[in-house]
DNA sequence: TATGACGTTTACGTAAGCGTCAATCGTTGC
DNA sequence: GCAACGATTGACGCTTACGTAAACGTCATA
């Protein structure tokens, strides 16, 4: 689909990635050069399209999930399986279930880690709150005021 | 709290804690290096408690998603901060928050590509089922039998 | 025309996170 | 007493994911 389109729309020059997404130009041709962006050339520069801009978020993404740039490239290309043969596609879809747990899994440990935090997190408000009535209005006279609760 | 219970329970060698966790000696050696696990000395030999183990175990998670060690080591001494000044569980607390946020997206971000992933999915094996369609009953006698539709 | 702003290639540098030796030490079972 | 096994300390190596510097092209604007 996204490297099939005819005709897309718009165009975009790396610095407008960059600035899109807080990435240096250095990292987009490095995501080049690993197969993640596939930008046309118009003499020597890079032409990226719709398709090299959706491949940058989810490539950006999958970094910040923990996920290889290798991982990321073979995640990617699976939107690029156009029928072939069965053997091909089942392998594919094999691919696509790993990762799918995979990413299951990170979503589980991400809830747990946030619980734990947050349990954490309010215990620490309580010694807190302990701390600044020891030490009187001290504390709450010049500190707070605005901080509500939160 | 982790770290200071009297009289912890078990007590683990490095082995033990690679083989549960299924990692190398180096990468828990590495670990301590970084301050992330704090053993005791038997002559040379490292002794772990029960505390030890808990950071590993959240040590090995943080990095799965994302984190550095650094962070991950900074996450951890929010557990050990033991009252102190007002001013000092304020910073604490806040960079708390700050986790708390980036967690919360990392959670979203999971759930996005997961999503994405598995709207691919789909399109794939509805692509496969055609393509054993057209390959007739000769996919089907063999592979099929058990898959139902979905 | 020249002066930025933006882009390019080439290539070496670097920090993180371990892997992989080699040499050595300490306990444990026989 | 001694071999085997597990552990230890260097120390160097490696991969990933870029950073960074040099030297140069291109295009619009002044």
């Amino acid at each position: 689909m996204t490297a099939t389109s005819p005709a897309e729309g718009h165009r975009y020059r790396i610095g407008d990635l960059c600035k899109e997404f807080d990435v240096t130009p250095r990292t987009v041709r490095y995501y080049e050069s690993c197969g993640i962006l596939r930008p046309e050339r118009r003499g020597q520069a890079r032409i990226f399209n719709e398709g090299d801009r959706v491949r940058l978020r989810l490539a950006l993404r999958g970094r910040r999930l923990g996920f290889s740039l290798g991982e990321v490239r073979e995640m990617l290309d699976l939107y690029d399986q156009e029928g072939g043969e069965v053997a091909q596609l089942e392998r594919t879809l094999a691919y696509g279930r790993q990762k799918i747990a995979e990413l299951e899994e990170r979503r589980r440990e991400a809830e747990e880690a946030l619980k734990e935090l947050e349990t954490w997190q309010h215990l620490l408000t309580r010694r807190l709150q302990e701390a600044r009535g020891t030490k009187a209005g001290d504390e709450r006279a010049k500190g707070d005021g605005k901080h509500g609760r939160a």
